[in-house]
This record gives structure tokens, C-alpha cells and sequence, in this order.
DNA sequence: TGCCAGGCCCTCTTTAGGGCCTT
């Protein structure tokens, strides 16, 4: 495991691919027996999307009344779909080695553990999470629920939320949004999947000047 | 509607509490 603490890490550090990915699910824990019933992904290479990935999955168990309100998912949906081992393992194989991102990568991340784990598959180490981003590069958005923050950024708006493929699209747009946004405040040419990622994990009152340092820039600007 | 879990992160903090975010 490689630790990224200076900016010299990061200037040899630069991830062309990445893929932007969202689950589904029966609920919010893994540890009590919730499942992914959904994946949406996306590849983002050079900026734009190259790739994408979807599929439902049969649980093997009815779903909370909650969930189908919430995503549109039904069991009449989920009856007829593939088992989650075939899906779980073309998805590890649509993600290879690529580093992930997903939107509060805490929650996909048990998952996406949970899921690997029970079918052997490696799991990815490298996950950035666009929350934590936007939390340090947006820091006056009303929220940053991803909803709230692809309407205040004005980005592309999918038809629906809470459907795995179009919230991963929406969270690759963001994710593009603040590529877009460190290059034009801090003079970046390209800004590595890494840079982005450890910026989620910078206390949030040390991002600016985490990100002056990046850029060379080691006086204030605003 | 709000709870469920869990990591992050802020504050009235660090021997803690509670809001944010995800389904």
C-alpha cells in the first residue's frame, strides 16, 4: 500500500480510468443480512465516458416495501434476473484493476467487501468517494446528498435517482465537475484519481491549503 | 416517516455526542 502525503506522490500518480459505480440494496447493512440488488457503473477515461456496466439481482428474498418506493425496483423486476454470483463476477471483471469512486463510498464499500468476499473475489483497495470530495471542494452547497448537489452544480440530471446506472452517471458527472474545478483554482493540467481521492481525507479546514501545496502555491488565495 | 448500520466530521470534543450520507 502506497501512502500519498506529498505532492511529489502525486505527480507520478495519475489514474486515466476510473470507474464510477452505485448499488442498490435491500438495505443498509450487510452484517444484517442485506444484499446488492442493483450495480450501475460508469468508465471515465481521459473525461469522458467509455464504458458502462448495469444489471439487477435476483436476492433471493422479497424486498422491504420501502425499497421498492424508494428505487422503482419490484420482485416481479428481481424474479427473473441473475443470481448475484454471475453478476458480482462480470462485475469484477468490468472493474479489473480500475480504481472505483462512488457517492458516500462507505456504504458501497461494505457491500462491495461483503459481496466480493462471499464469491472469493480480490477486493479493490482503491475507492474514492465523491462525497468526501465535494465536501472540501463545495463547502457552501446546501447539502451534499448527491441529488442536492447535481441540481446546484447544474450537471446532467438522469430521469430518476436511486437506480444504480443514473446515480452513477450523475457521480461521474460530479466527479468530472471537480476535476474541472481543481484545474481551473489551482492551475492543474490533470488532476490524478489519487489527488481526489486523498483530498476526501484531508481534514476539511487544511483542504485549501492541502491543494496549494499540490499546485505549488504556498500562499492564500481565495 | 423514521428507524435500522457505520464511517466521517464538527463541536458545546478527544474518557462524547450527534448530524450527515448511503439503501
Amino acid at each position: 500500500m502506497t501512502a500519498l502525503n506529498s505532492p511529489r506522490q502525486f505527480a507520478t500518480t495519475d489514474n486515466a480510468s476510473v470507474v464510477v459505480f452505485d448499488f442498490e440494496t435491500t438495505g443498509m447493512s450487510p452484517q444484517q443480512g442485506d444484499r446488492v440488488i442493483e450495480i450501475g457503473a460508469v468508465r471515465l477515461e481521459d473525461g469522458v465516458i467509455a464504458d458502462q456496466f448495469q444489471s439487477l439481482i435476483n436476492p433471493g428474498c422479497p424486498l422491504n416495501p420501502f425499497i421498492t418506493d424508494l428505487t422503482g425496483i419490484s420482485d416481479a423486476m428481481l424474479a427473473t434476473a441473475p443470481d448475484a454470483e454471475a453478476v458480482i463476477s462480470d462485475f469484477q471483471r468490468f472493474v479489473a484493476c480500475t480504481p472505483l469512486v462512488a457517492h458516500n463510498a462507505s456504504f458501497d464499500r461494505r457491500f462491495l467487501i461483503a459481496e466480493f468476499c462471499r464469491f472469493g473475489h480480490k477486493v479493490p483497495l482503491a475507492i474514492g468517494c465523491s462525497m468526501l470530495a465535494a465536501r472540501r471542494i463545495f463547502p457552501d452547497a446546501p447539502n451534499h446528498k448527491l441529488g442536492t448537489l447535481v441540481s446546484y452544480l447544474e450537471l446532467p440530471t438522469a430521469r430518476r435517482f436511486h437506480r444504480a446506472l443514473a446515480d452513477a452517471s450523475m457521480t461521474a458527472a460530479l466527479w468530472l465537475r471537480m476535476e474541472q474545478e481543481l484545474c481551473s483554482r489551482y492551475g492543474f493540467e490533470k488532476v490524478p484519481f489519487a489527488l481526489l481521492k486523498r483530498l476526501g481525507q484531508i481534514p476539511r479546514a487544511k483542504a485549501d491549503r492541502f491543494l496549494q501545496q499540490i499546485a505549488g502555491r504556498p500562499q492564500d488565495r481565495n
